[in-house]
DNA sequence: ATCTAAATATGATCTTTATCATATATAGAT
DNA sequence: ATCTATATATGATAAAGATCATATTTAGAT
């Protein structure tokens, strides 16, 4: 047997970091499978024996992402969902978010997706219908807050990301992202 | 002097229409020079009569999709203002609206905007806050509803667009674009 | 030390596409 | 009718990049 038991899947883990870093801040066509590879000290070649094409790369680097994603991080113990939840928009609504760390996927794809394969479209949905679940659990479904609430508070926030992430004035970009702070609290019932 | 004196102004227009359409609902990379001549029924040479490249034809298609959008129309006779943002409202969050029926770059450039050049990123946070401004002029200045809400009511429904482009399931799209409009009325103080 | 299957690297190939150089068509002016 | 500047079309070029075929490296087992 050559190289050691897991030396693939460390691979794998690093080509799909690499991936989703790139195409997230790139877009699928602007990034090449070279980039991706030599990003995590590969070359094209090595590529083909972890996936089959490109695309599916694509699809495999948006599921880790949002496996990876600081919603999917568990709650720290001492604080409430709700005070969770807090945190979790203020990051989420933030500067350095925006600015592409653990940038979210449903923000910073969001129209890339498109043109995109059908599975990929899945599992784009399925990522959307998971931040809106967990939303909701975190805001608790006796408090007032419904699940027509949590969807007005992801497109919000998703389009605040969006839309920052592409203005360079970045005084107006805190007062967008201010003001969506601001509104989701009060579409929450107050945090 | 050859052709008629307003032949190319004519066809400049139907080429940024196709651009536009094209590029709105396939993204920069996935359409061709080509294809928009073609779908002006044009050819590739004439393209570089009009334009320099292919980057400045986006900008020039933005543009021209800003000032030919529902935002930019005449507010008709016998409604108010907050009457006929109430109608921009529903139009934006619609399912035709979505299906790409005139629709907004804002939300169908989102990200696809991010890998373009300075001018077409300025031309756009110019469209933006164009946006911005109008609904603000329709809602009213004195009516309670401030810059901040505005920021955070034109976040949600661009996102709210965005997210539903991607969206298959029809049914759940619906009810994104519903809570939108509901949680839009409020945002605005009741329309 | 050597052998071997798995992992990775290297060197094509082939397609797509932006852009350019050149040719042709158009319609007003003479 | 013909001439001409402008608009449009056609064919060529060249670069980029996804994928494949083939070679090389790796490290556990013998």
């Amino acid at each position: 047997m050559p190289y050691s038991r897991e030396h693939k899947q460390q691979s794998r883990a690093r080509i799909l970091q690499s991936a989703y870093r790139l195409f997230s801040t790139k877009g699928f066509d602007n990034v090449t499978v070279d980039a991706v590879m030599q990003d995590c000290s590969l070359t094209r070649g090595a590529f083909y024996g972890h996936f089959r094409s490109k695309s599916e790369l694509y699809k495999e680097a948006l599921t880790f992402a949002a496996s990876n994603s600081k919603l999917a991080d568990r709650q720290p113990e001492g604080l409430s969902p709700r005070e969770w939840l807090s945190q979790l928009l203020d990051g989420y609504l933030s500067l350095e978010h925006v600015a592409g760390d653990r940038p979210c996927p449903l923000a910073f794809l969001a129209t890339d997706i498109v043109s995109r394969n059908k599975e990929t479209h899945e599992t784009y949905a399925h990522v959307y219908s998971r931040m809106n679940q967990l939303i909701l659990d975190y805001a608790g479904k006796n408090s007032g807050t419904n699940e027509q609430d949590i969807l007005s508070l992801t497109s919000m926030i998703i389009g605040a990301v969006a839309v920052s992430r592409t203005i360079e004035d970045k005084q107006l970009v805190q007062q967008i992202l201010s003001s969506c702070r601001q509104q989701a609290r009060v579409i929450l019932g107050g945090i």
